[in-house]
DNA sequence: CTGTTTATTTCATATTATGGAACTAATTTT
DNA sequence: AAAATTAGTTCCATAATATGAAATAAACAG
């Protein structure tokens, strides 16, 4: 544990607020359950929530739900990310050319978020991903992407901070495993997730170079193995690549 | 002033994340003059969202700014509200064969909230809707299509607690010239907004009916003023009854 | 180098959050 | 139908916590 929360009600109300973002709606013997809370404390803190627009009490069954106002936050922040808007319109042409679903991530220490998803309109299984979850460089198909153009001081670094475990049957646990693939990456220009993050899902990944520095963003179609044979990754390379030129020009004007 | 937040520092924790959100970034001098907090505090409450992982310091210039940490959580109470999914391809498609900005909405009390966009490929003009953002029922389309379908009763509430406003000239600021629109709503099965929030926009708006209960839910599709004379406005609705019924089969399924 | 602004740390104090207890309302059991 | 159980709310004395003045440090501008 880092030190300690400097205000402590802060962690209460968050923690409350995560949890009803979570359920969906909760009790208030939930909520105080859930978090360790004397009742009081619980009540207190649902009642600030409610009172600054987060939360409300359910008119009918009385339980605790969590208001839209959050969501409206979310999305003032997101507005601010320009990338975002500047290179949506490349990945939804992407994921209509391909009928797969495209996700862009941006790097944030040793994980990627999520910060874009143009799913896929034939979607038979729902990808899990969330816009501002997290998932690991070391082990997505975004993350090596990005890695590969890295120094390799700052690949150790990624590396050896990372903790490694095997999610799947396919990740890549071993540190010559990793630097071999990397160089890979380097040479085909593209990244490629072979269900080392989740089972049953490949993902075909390419990073956007910085003008200058080391990248902070990538791309990537994602689908089920059964739709992924090696013929369809050359093909949906093919695509993935000539957007990542497309966006990197659109980048340099 | 409805009392008082039973939590002071839920205010200013909360603020500080809003004010983030707005600004980009922040140094402490300007989050403390914007909430008028001591700059000790300021300081405390935004190591105290840091320690949380919803602010972090910028390396470089040592300002302020928000996480994607809200950004998740959004997306989290959003992974709940089960119709977004349900209508969403609907919404898509209708954004498809139009070739216009769809928006889908919910009522929250004499407003709605944007639970859903689908933008237009080919914008010229940005939309300033933001998902988790209100719009007053009695002046948009969404809100009208939603109102038309309910009791007298709740009409003239919604009505007397709205704060009439005219925003644009086009805004119906008289209760009788509002009565009248509805009734017409009611007879062509969808809603208009010519203008009547933002100038230069026009809305087609459809609600859905809940199986018991007045409307919860609309969606519009958006257009400038150009792209919006008489003929198009009937092609749109077509377009707009349709998928409403093609929803309506859907959710009764 | 000097003055100025901004950020961080310290600490005594008072305000604020805390939780036990009492109370009410709703639900379930006997 | 009464009793018991559970959930939700209010009250209040107390202790713990957030507060802000002041001191210090760091960054920046002239």
């Amino acid at each position: 544990m880092e030190h300690k929360n400097p205000i402590q009600v802060a962690g209460r109300l968050f923690g409350a607020l995560e949890f009803l973002a979570e359920t969906g709606s909760a009790g208030l013997m939930e909520v105080s359950a859930a978090l360790d809370l004397n009742k009081t404390t619980a009540h207190r803190v649902l009642n600030s929530l409610i009172y600054m627009g987060y939360a409300r009490q359910n008119a009918v069954n009385g339980r605790y739900e969590s208001t839209f106002k959050v969501v409206d936050v979310a999305n003032r922040i997101m507005g601010m990310v320009d990338i975002v808007q500047i290179v949506r319109p490349y990945l939804r042409k992407l994921m209509e050319a391909t009928g797969e679903t495209v996700h862009f991530v941006e790097r944030d220490g040793i994980d990627a978020v999520y910060i874009d998803k143009v799913e896929s309109l034939s979607n038979g299984i729902q990808m899990v991903s969330r816009i501002g979850s997290r998932i690991p460089l070391y082990c997505s198909g975004v993350g090596k992407a990005m890695v590969a153009e890295m120094d390799e001081w700052e690949i150790e670094e990624i590396w050896n901070n990372s903790e490694i475990i095997r999610l799947t049957p396919y990740t890549i646990t071993d540190h010559d495993d990793f630097k071999a693939e990397l160089e890979e990456i380097r040479e085909r220009g593209y990244a490629l997730d072979n269900e080392e993050n989740e089972t049953g899902v490949r993902c075909i990944a390419c990073s956007l170079k910085e003008p200058m520095g080391s990248a902070r963003h990538a791309f990537s179609i994602s689908a089920p193995v059964s739709r992924m044979d090696n013929d369809r990754i050359r093909e949906l390379a093919d695509s993935a690549l000539k957007v990542r030129e497309e966006i990197a020009e659109k980048l340099r004007s």
